[in-house]
DNA sequence: ATAATTGATACTTAGTAGGTATCATATGGA
DNA sequence: TCCATATGATACCTACTAAGTATCAATTAT
């Protein structure tokens, strides 16, 4: 028996005429008429009468067609529902996330992801929270890691972790006695940061920390992601308040971190996800990119 | 895609191995890699994953096996099913039956039935009630026509008619003005009666009517069944005490059929069979025995 | 380092699904 | 009442395909 017999029997049970059942299937008549007797000779069932060249179901035809419905129904439903599940672990995994996250990290996580998920093709947009906000609600990005608050009704978050500030200054610069000093000297000294439009959270935090310190930044200098302000601070151009996350990824550059002791202010880095997103990829991120976070 | 290669991708699902699998379903290996890849073309989707000529499983795959796994197992129990719908509606159906029972009638019945079920086979048996009640409770008969009480616990029973009963006498017997005549002749004359085995209840009856008009009647003759009976009547050797309801079959005989009056006593004609009998033609046959019934 | 094993591909062939021709029988229309 | 039409079934033929063998490239086991 195959799904051919069953698809020729359902057809002549609906027509109840061979050679109008035949034309349904694109076949002629004889072909058909064989086809259900061997079905018939395979079960040792009758599954039609026919008299006087007419056709009835018989009771066990009428039964056998109530469940050959019920099969045909349950395989088209799981043929959709399997292509439904390759797509969703073999298609683009798009992934925004701020400068200023650790690199070398979230490769690891993504040499995960393949093992896992072998056929998915990850995406990476260096992007900042604003713009990952707008990407994420419009389903332009799967997940993003950025900046708390991410004000969205249509986005779930997880926090992954709070990252307090330090100062960054060149390292020409001689070192500080006091915590007063360091102030008197970044107070004078030119700032880079970035840019408020991309990043008003960051500036809003920028402002505040100040602010405890008793000044206003002199921003001279704008840049979009963190690498830039870094560079720029490494040339001697100014100084900047940045998360304290980067020190891992950027040691290698001239430049000094400082830790800005008694400013009990911090930001939260989140993952961000639109809410309908039911993927399982998805699914595997959230769960596993904060297990192996190096919030420690 | 057909049955052939859904059974192919369950059997390689089970033993994640081509070489084993093939072996399993008697064919070679390098068909079944391909059918597993037409497979997986037609359904746009990977299957099972290859990497090192290792074999497992994808999430798709996973999902797929448990759905064909659901769908084979319903297309089995389907083909049992109509199998036993097959075999109920075609195979036998038993009858058992009194003599009494009036067989024109009877064949009334089966003549529908035979409409309703083309390829049954109806065999009769004219069984005195005691041995129906055998023959039904061991699965012998799959429905009688006897006389009530059915005493079985394994025995369901639908009730007929209320039958009376009528002196036999040869047709040559003068007419009798009153009851009183009446009785007096039956009292002198020897009677013809069932076995007492074969239906004790008859016999019971029989001693009752004999009773409430004042003698005991002098069995000489017996028979097992009633146109044995009635053969003898009409030879002049005896009369007969006998159910009202084979006045109809038996209108032919040159014999009087004479209703005793003032005389409550009858017997109940019923349909028994075996509970446990699903048969959908017993079904039939119930529902419609009795609709058709001539008890009017 | 070599032999064994694996799934995949190329080529060949036996088996079968579907074709046409035709049958016997019943029904519908003139 | 007769003839044309329609029906499902059977016989025979052929194109297509499922399954065979041979072999490959790559990996694992000895």
């Amino acid at each position: 028996m195959e799904i051919r017999h069953l698809l020729y029997f359902k057809t002549v049970a609906e027509q109840l005429h061979f050679r109008n059942a035949a034309a349904k299937l694109f076949i002629s008549q004889p072909p058909l008429s064989r086809q259900i007797k061997e079905l018939e000779e395979e079960l040792g069932v009758l599954l039609f009468s026919r008299s006087n060249k007419r056709v009835t179901l018989t009771d066990a035809g009428k039964y056998f067609k109530v469940e050959v419905d019920a099969i045909f129904a349950r395989l088209e439903e799981s043929k959709n529902i399997v292509k439904q599940i390759h797509l969703n672990e073999s298609g683009e995994f798009k992934i925004g996330y701020i400068s200023s996250v650790y690199q070398t990290y979230l490769a690891e996580v993504l040499k995960l992801m393949h093992k896992e998920f072998p056929y998915i093709k990850t995406s990476l947009y260096e992007v900042p929270t604003i713009t990952q906000i707008d990407a994420l609600e419009q389903g332009k990005l799967d997940v993003g890691i950025l900046r708390a608050p991410v004000h969205s009704e249509k986005l779930q978050q997880q926090s992954l972790f709070f990252d307090p500030f330090v100062v960054v200054v060149p390292s020409t610069t001689k070192n500080f006695n006091t915590q007063q000093d360091l102030v008197l000297f970044i107070k004078s000294s030119p700032f880079i940061f970035f840019n408020k439009e991309f990043a008003p959270y960051y500036n809003d935090k920028l402002m505040e920390i100040c602010g405890r310190m008793g000044f206003k930044p002199d921003i001279t200098h704008e840049a979009n992601n963190v690498h830039s302000i870094l560079q720029l601070i490494e040339a001697g151009l100014g100084v900047s308040i940045l998360p304290s996350s980067i020190k891992r990824q950027y040691h290698y550059l001239q430049v000094s971190f400082i830790e800005l002791d008694q400013i009990p202010v911090n930001t939260e880095v989140v993952l961000a996800y639109k809410q309908t997103n039911k993927s399982t990829a998805l699914k595997w991120f959230i769960e596993n990119y904060k297990s192996q976070s190096f919030n420690d």
